[in-house]
DNA sequence: ATTTGACCTGGAGTGCACTCCAGGTCGTAC
DNA sequence: GTACGACCTGGAGTGCACTCCAGGTCAAAT
């Protein structure tokens, strides 16, 4: 199957600008073309851009985005770089879910806090206010 | 307690010159001055600004930061609405660690794949291989 | 035959969150 | 008394990841 640029973007939740940024900055080949010139888009290639948005999500810069692709046209002798940087990623990853959790803690402290003041509702003791939130 | 920008940035992790930003836009009152016009951070300063830095660490835009620091001066009427962003912003932290925790699960996927390949080593079968990694 | 709509290109513009700079003022150390 | 380092101000510059635009091509629909 191909895929035309719209239907690719839907596919994948990036936008027609995107996907041709990407192309731009290599992060993908250039897909093949139709009769008229136009994009059609492969289903690997719509894999790839599955995974590439994955990385994104995770928080991966494109720079280095770039550098796990370019390291994939090179083949198979690449490839423990390529984990090398997806193991590095898994860890960053962990970290910021790591760091993401202490926030957690701290905003249910805070509602907490919040709750509090309200069921004092009316006969305020405003000791809370300012002091930190 | 008061504390010099230097030591204000030391203490909160941020540079002066986001201390002298963020004081720009409203996230932070104005600290005091010492007598030669220099601004001395007190304890209070300190700790909003320890919240502040936890707000951006669960990737809370400036703009809606801006909108609690200025709730926050408008004392303790505000405290409905206040709450309100914390526990939205809580629910977008939650939601964060979902993603990354799939992210994280996919990147494992990945590795093991690469580990598969490694374990072939010499003779491989490179059907792993562009597929979609 | 012309209108429409999806697509094309190269390049400029945007929003965010800082970060840096030039030129100046202070108070202490030599 | 001058050299130094930390600080001050207003404003310009940066890097990132898109996003938008003008002007053009092409195939199918009216």
């Amino acid at each position: 199957m191909s895929y035309s640029i719209a239907e690719a973007a839907r596919r994948s939740g990036l936008s027609i600008d995107t996907l041709r940024y990407y192309e731009r900055i290599k992060l993908l080949e250039p897909p093949a073309r139709d009769s008229a010139g136009r994009r059609a888009y492969s289903d690997e290639d719509l894999n790839w851009l599955g995974f590439l948005t994955k990385l994104r999500l995770t928080g991966m810069p494109i720079k280095s985005m770039r550098e796990y692709a370019s390291l994939r046209r090179h083949g198979v002798a690449s490839a423990g770089r390529r984990k090398a940087i997806l193991v590095e990623q898994r860890q960053s990853v962990a970290d910021r879910i790591a760091e993401l959790q202490g926030c957690l803690d701290i905003l249910d402290y805070k509602i907490a806090n919040y709750e509090h003041i309200e069921r004092k509702a009316l006969g305020v003791a405003p000791e809370m206010e300012g002091i930190s939130a």
